[in-house]
DNA sequence: GCCAACGTTGGC
DNA sequence: GCCAACGTTGGC
């Protein structure tokens, strides 16, 4: 089982939004990256991630997990584009800033920490463990 | 709102 | 296939 992160402006898509979508999911679309996209192909059904909002909050809010596998991008016609659904599983009770995560040595190597640009992210077993630990949050 | 970092594009 | 120019992202 991998871990991921998915990173979305509030402003565009966020938490609340997610939730929303209940059990059925929304699809992660928009994605213009082969980082991203090729990150998105190699997730399984029901693998977790974390959801993050960028600029306005700047913190992990909550757990999703897969519930579609990589499918064409239904908002371009552009077949190298894919994305996989995912929903909402449940909040995280203390988001997890990237301050926070800047600030603890055991998140050094993170790709939020390292490249905070890439939209969607691996994320190692350790730092999942770790930041569910700070969140109060169960995996 | 600025700007640094990064990825992509396109001319050669 | 290289690299300069450009566009986008996202932290500050």
């Amino acid at each position: 089982m991998a871990y991921w992160l998915f990173k979305s402006e509030p402003d565009t898509w966020s938490w609340d939004q997610q939730v929303a979508k209940g059990a059925e999911g929304e699809e992660w679309n928009g994605v213009r990256n082969y980082q991203a996209r090729n990150n998105m192909r190699a997730m399984q059904l029901g693998e977790r991630g974390f959801f993050y909002h960028s600029n306005q909050g700047k913190e992990i809010v909550g757990i999703v997990e897969v519930s579609a596998l990589c499918h064409p991008d239904s908002t371009t016609e552009d077949p190298r584009w894919e994305c996989v659904d995912i929903r909402a599983v449940r909040p995280v009770p203390n988001p997890v800033s990237l301050d926070m995560c800047k600030a603890d040595p055991r998140l050094a190597d993170m790709v939020l920490v390292n490249n905070s640009r890439l939209s969607v992210q691996p994320v190692s077993e350790a730092e999942w463990k770790v930041i569910c630990e700070i969140g109060g949050v169960e995996g």
